[in-house]
DNA sequence: GCAGAATCTGCGGGTTCCCGCAAGACAAGT
DNA sequence: ACTTGTCTTGCGGGAACCCGCAGATTCTGC
């Protein structure tokens, strides 16, 4: 049995290695990846069925990384292991889980006995293991109490870009209109309000508003951007 | 002698402990915090002369406990222990050291060796100690190559809060088309163009571009939002 | 002190954004 | 079939944004 570890901190890597071989003594062979391209590479070559994957690295996040992973073997078990629960990983996360493949969410804070009990869950097991506070985000992702749906989540997305409302209807082949409707909606989400606040005027340009919220609450972060840049280069130039 | 650890990460906590016993054999007196406010207070309680501060924490993040640390004692000498070296980090802490005030700033993927010799450059012989890519930074920042003036950056925070030209003017006791004049400076600087490309119409929103590719460049981060946001929210109920 | 550069400020216009109003499209429920 | 609800699209207007032009102010170096 093999183990793959894809994760950029020195110090975070020997933990984790650490605890396969206490957690999985069955484990004879373990491999280590700085970032995710690395990682993917040495999944590739050496046909690696079960990873752990940090998010956020530099050269290439976990998402991205897991996403052609699960391209080439959909079957590997794959365990991330994340500092914080931003919304914005949960919900790239699960848009890339293959159907009925097995997975883990575990948090870095997260104790030792947790992590090796995933360990053991998600390699040998097959069963999925997810955090609780990680759960909870979720739930709130996909319903839609605090959280946005699809349709929002993608609008914030490309206004987030920089594009104007114009360019968002070409792109996701809507009118104009609609795309405002949309934005409009967001608003209302994220609770954008003018600050009708006394004698201070000091209004708000919404849709950058809208960002700035969406960024301090977590929804979106900066690997979302990124990975939504790319895709947005790959669109123009088709 | 007593130095005091401030750092989320149990792993990176420990990891510092053990170089400061091997630096610093004179230290006899290890304190630790998991993050910016509990440093504070400990840094208060026991007047604390060495410390070494990760930033990035929850609760309070580095830059802000380095400040109210300071503002008690400017003589406290400080390390900074951080991941990166986004502009938006670097450009926090120069704001913020005092005059004359020691301090050091390496990064977390140094070695061994130099995270030990800053330790004693630092605390032993007041000596500042930065790191050769954050120095790089330090530089463009200041200069202008590629990093942007204080003008140019404080107008990208507030539009990166989602003011309006006109909020921004208030605050700043600028013309409304003072505002605009370094907005429109500040697209130059980042190279904000609009028509992406030629039948492709899809035109950006430049104030909304701007931040954008600030944060795709690392020129802004959440951090650096959040703590402008708090600013921004004294601001308004004074 | 003086010329030159950089910055601040007002005017005017073209464009984009924000949004109320209202008419059509489609699905689901009674 | 009628209604109810959600989603889309168009029209129109007021506000905000982007920016060229030009005069006034402040900051430089000599």
């Amino acid at each position: 049995m093999k183990v793959l570890i894809v994760e950029d901190d020195p110090l975070h890597r020997s933990y984790l290695h650490e605890a396969v071989r206490a957690a999985l003594p069955e484990c004879d062979m373990v491999l280590e990846a700085e970032n995710g391209l690395s990682g993917e590479i040495q999944a590739r070559k050496s046909r690696m069925e079960h990873v752990i994957m940090d998010l956020q690295m530099s050269e290439r996040n976990g998402i991205e990384a897991a996403r052609t992973i699960w391209r080439e073997r959909p079957d590997t078990k794959i365990l991330f292991w994340s500092n914080y629960s931003d919304e914005a990983y949960v919900r790239g996360v699960s848009r890339i889980v293959p159907e009925g493949a097995t997975y883990g969410y575990v948090l870095k804070s997260a104790s030792d006995e947790r992590l090796k009990l995933a360990l053991r869950s998600v390699f040998m097991e097959s069963q999925c293991v997810i955090d609780r506070e990680v759960r909870g985000i979720q739930q709130k992702s996909l319903g839609n109490a605090h959280g946005l749906s699809d349709a929002e989540y993608e609008i914030l997305v490309d206004v987030a870009l920089g594009l104007t409302d114009k360019a968002i209807a070409r792109r996701k082949k809507l009118s104009l209109r609609s795309v405002q409707n949309r934005l409009q909606q967001l608003y209302e989400k994220l609770e954008i309000y003018q600050i009708p606040n006394a004698q201070t005027e000091g209004w708000y340009n919404l849709r950058m508003r809208a960002v700035a919220v969406a960024l301090l609450r977590k929804i979106l972060n900066t690997s979302a951007l990124e990975r939504a840049e790319r895709e947005l280069r790959d669109f123009v130039q088709s």
